[in-house]
DNA sequence: CTTATAATACTTGTATACAAGTATCCTTGT
DNA sequence: ACAAGGATACTTGTATACAAGTATTATAAG
C-alpha cells in the first residue's frame, strides 16, 4: 500500500524514545500532515508489520493518540480523526486559556530566571534560522512556550500542556518546514513576536502580554498553521481534496 | 503485606471495562484515599501478582495514573505521587477555568434540551439522597459537570475534562460516602446549588452562574474535599499521620 | 575494616501466543 | 436469483516469554 519509507518526525528528538514513542510521534506526524487521510481505519497488525515491532508498542501509540483525539479507538480498529479546522480552533482557545492563565501567575513572581531562559532559548531559534533549521526552529518554538508554562509550577496546567504539546508540535514543525523555504521574513516577525512576549513578562505588563500572546497566535498558529500549513496537508497528501462540511 | 481484598471503587461502573481499566480505577482510589500511601514504589510484577491479572492490564494502568499525575513513571517502578493538597486547589483551578470558559459559549447557545437533561441528572441525585446511595450520587454528579461541558462540543475541552474527570470522581466518591453518613443535610445544599447552577444556564445569567460556580466548588470541593476528605483520607488509612511539609 | 568488583535479583520494553468476540464472505437451500 | 446461516479471517484484550539494563548485595582483595 502507502510505502512511506521517509520518516516525517525528526530523528534526533526520539534517540532515546521507546517504540511506542517513536511510533506515536511518526504516526502522529502523519495524521497531521494528512499523509493518513482521516477516515482511514488503522489495524494494530498492519500497523506492527508497517513499522516492523510488536503490536505492543502500537498499542501504546495507539492509547497515545486516542489521548490526543486524532484517532478514536473504536471495537474493530482504530479509525483516524484528524485536525478538523475546528479542532485547530480549539487548540488555540486552550493555548489562550493556559498562556493567560499562566500569565496571571507570572506576575506575581519573580521572573528574573525566567526571561534569561527564554532569551537563551530566543538565541537558539536564531541560529536555527540562520542555518535553515527548520526542525530545531520548531521545537525551540515549543520549548519555548513550555518553558513559560513550567516557570508558575502548576501540574495540572502542565498537564494540559502536556496533552497539547506533541500536537501543537506537529503543527509546528509542519508549519514552520514549509515556510523556512519561501516565506524567509516570517522568521524575524516570530522571533518579535517572542521577544515582545520576554519583554511583557520581565515587565509584567498584562497588555503588552496579550498583545504579543495575540501576535504570536495571529501569526504563528492562525496564518500559518490554519491557511498555509491547512493547505499543505492536502497538498502534500495528494492533489486536491473536496472536503466542504 | 496489604491484603486490603475489598475493593474500593464502585464495582457496577466497570462491568464492561477492561482489566487495565479495572486496575487503574482501583488503584486510583487506594492512592487518592491514602490506602496506598504517598512514596510508595509500585512494581508491575507485584501488582500483578495482587490483581491476579498479567503484566499488559498493569502497565496499561500505570500509563493511565500517570498520565493523571498521581504517579511517576520513573526508571525503577512507579512512584506514587498522591494528591497534595496544592494540586487539590491546582484541580480546582482547572475547573474553574473550563467551566468559566464552557459557560461564556452556553449563554449563545440554545440549552433547553441542556437544562432538561440537567434536570433529569438531578433528579436521580435526590433519589440517590433518598436512598442514601452516595456512589450513585457522586457519579450522577461528576455526570452533571461532564453534561455541561459536552454540551458545548468543544472537543479540547472535553480532553481536558477527561484527564481530569478520574481523579475528580475519586475524590467526589470519597467525599459523598464520609458525608452521607453524618452531615446528611449537606446535600440538599448540594442540590440546591446544583439547581442555582441549571437556573443560571437557563436565564444565561453570567453573576447567578459565577455564584453557583463558588457555591459549589466551596462547598463541594474546598469545604467537602480538601479539608474533610484530606482528613479521612489519613483516618481511613491508618491511625495518624505525621506530615508537616 | 574498607573498597572494588562480580554475581544476582530485580526492573522495563518488546515480542509472541492465545482466547474470545465480531464482521465478512461464501455456501447452501429455497 | 435471493435470503439465511455458517465458516473464515479478521479484530481486541490478556498472558507469557525473552532481552537488555540497573541497583543491590555479597564476596574477595588490599
Amino acid at each position: 500500500m502507502t510505502e512511506t519509507k521517509e520518516f516525517l518526525y525528526p530523528e534526533k528528538s526520539l534517540s532515546k524514545a521507546s517504540a511506542g514513542d517513536r511510533v506515536a510521534c511518526e504516526l502522529r506526524m502523519r495524521i497531521i500532515s494528512g499523509v493518513i487521510e482521516s477516515g482511514t481505519i488503522l489495524s494494530e497488525n498492519k500497523l506492527a508489520a508497517d513499522f516492523a515491532v510488536s503490536r505492543s508498542p502500537i498499542r501504546e501509540a495507539l492509547k497515545i493518540l486516542a489521548s490526543e483525539n486524532i484517532i478514536r479507538l473504536e471495537r474493530m480498529g482504530a479509525v483516524v480523526s484528524g485536525l478538523t479546522e475546528k479542532e485547530i480552533h480549539e487548540i488555540y482557545d486552550v493555548r489562550l486559556l493556559i498562556e493567560t492563565f499562566v500569565f496571571e501567575r507570572l506576575i506575581k513572581m519573580e521572573t528574573k530566571q525566567l526571561s534569561r531562559e527564554l532569551s537563551k532559548i530566543l538565541e537558539m531559534m536564531k541560529v536555527a534560522i540562520k542555518y535553515r533549521d527548520a526542525d530545531e526552529f520548531a521545537l525551540q518554538d515549543v520549548l519555548f512556550h513550555e518553558t513559560i508554562i513550567r516557570s508558575i509550577n502548576h501540574s495540572h496546567m502542565l498537564m494540559i500542556w502536556d496533552n497539547l504539546k506533541p500536537v501543537m508540535e506537529c503543527l509546528i514543525l509542519l508549519s514552520m518546514r514549509l515556510r523556512i523555504k519561501e516565506e524567509y521574513e516570517d522568521f524575524t516577525r516570530v522571533i518579535r513576536n517572542h521577544e515582545i512576549y520576554i519583554e511583557a513578562i520581565e515587565s509584567k505588563d498584562r497588555e503588552l502580554m496579550l498583545e504579543s500572546l495575540h501576535l504570536n497566535f495571529d501569526d504563528v498558529q492562525v496564518q500559518g498553521t490554519v491557511d498555509d500549513l491547512w493547505m499543505s496537508q492536502q497538498m502534500l497528501a495528494k492533489g486536491a481534496v473536496q472536503e466542504n462540511d
